[in-house]
DNA sequence: AACTCGGGGAT
DNA sequence: ATCCCAGAGTT
């Protein structure tokens, strides 16, 4: 089969050089490859020289505190991911003495390794003949072989395995892997290629049945749901108020501003006879400042509608909530809907 | 098997 | 607007 040898070959030709390419150090491939999912090359890279930089070894990302580690990853999003990457720093110091595995075997159990994060790590590093499947395998597999079954499907996800598999170049596992994502991400693109300067485009399925366009097939498209978040940036002197996250769901630890969620927009007046609102300002004189206009903030499975009220705080001021300095805000890690707004409305004004 | 988890860039 | 990104965990 010359597929992969096509794919290498381009690879030589084209790859980018890439920081995590130079190295052969699990610690460091994990990283990015734990950075990378869901996540471009372009997007992550910053953040990958940032975690380096501050994390050189896994023993320094396993001394850190979550919260400086959530910091580090703001912005970034799926911050899970970021969790886990901490989770499992500290589970490797102390259980498999700092030495970090690079086998498919032991990467496969530590939280946040799937089969593709496994796969990635030990074939980088062992050239272990692990096939990866990523959103560019499943996109170059399906129109190069004109593969139909749907890859969020189970059969499909079986099928593109077992196929990625059958086209491994087995003795050089990692390079291969390497190659065809990079194929996917830089010719095989999702919109329009350039088939005409493909080195594969004479035995390219899609290609000569003209369905380059509608492949991959996909079965679920996604719902969003609205939510409206009025957030209380509270002004105190030279104080504010956050609160961290503790629930399951959207920014999993990360701090914001007082809120109170509601099912719907709701008037000012509305709003002021929630109960909530007794509990935020109880037993205290204030007034509401401004009231911002309201931002759009879309996830993948939500549309946030976000309001924040300035609320002046006038006497004293007994709260739950925590009590921050104005000055320390950008000590805490904050979803960015919460980043954007401080930095708009707080950095900027305090200094 | 279906749902949930972010944010940004390309089209 | 819609799609997708070097996916994984939970229900």
């Amino acid at each position: 089969m010359h597929f992969s040898k096509e794919i290498i070959n381009w690879y030589h030709l084209n790859k980018r050089d890439l920081p995590w390419r130079n190295t052969r150090n699990p610690y460091k491939i994990w990283l990015s490859e734990i950075i990378l999912q869901q996540t471009k090359v372009i997007q992550g890279l910053s953040y990958y020289l940032k975690f380096i930089k501050h994390f050189p070894t896994v023993q320094d990302l396993a001394q850190a505190k979550e919260g400086a580690v959530l910091k580090l990853w703001q912005g970034l999003g799926y911050y899970s991911r970021a969790r886990n990457l901490h989770y499992s720093a500290i589970q490797i110091v102390s259980e498999f003495d700092g030495k970090f595995p690079a086998d498919y075997a032991t990467l496969i159990k530590l939280k946040g390794v799937g089969d593709y994060t496994a796969s990635a790590v030990s074939s980088f590093c062992l050239n272990e003949a692990q096939p990866v499947v990523d959103g560019n395998v499943y996109r170059v597999l399906s129109r190069y072989f004109g593969v139909e079954n749907a890859i969020d499907s189970t059969l499909g996800k079986k099928k593109f395995k077992t196929l990625a598999n059958d086209v491994l170049d087995k003795k050089q596992p990692g390079l291969h892997n390497q190659a065809i994502m990079e194929f996917g991400a830089l010719q095989c693109v999702p919109k329009n290629p350039e088939c005409k300067k493909c080195p594969l485009v004479s035995s390219c399925s899609a290609y000569s049945n003209s369905t380059v366009t509608i492949l991959p097939h996909k079965q679920k498209k996604i719902k969003q749901r609205h939510r409206y978040f009025n957030y209380f940036v509270i002004r105190h002197g030279d104080d504010t108020y956050l609160e961290k996250r503790t629930n399951k769901g959207i920014w999993e630890n990360l701090f914001q501003f007082p809120l109170i969620e509601t099912a719907e927009k709701l008037a000012i007046d509305k709003l002021v006879r929630l109960p909530e609102w007794d509990a935020l300002f109880n037993n205290s004189t204030y007034k509401i400042d401004t009231v911002r206009k309201e931002i759009k903030h879309i996830l993948s499975h939500q549309i946030i509608h976000a309001r924040f009220f300035e609320i002046i705080i006038i006497g004293s001021f007994e709260s739950n909530y925590l009590k921050v300095l104005l000055d320390d805000i950008d000590k805490y890690p904050v979803p960015i809907l919460i980043g954007n707004y401080i930095e708009q409305h707080i950095s900027s004004v305090s200094v």
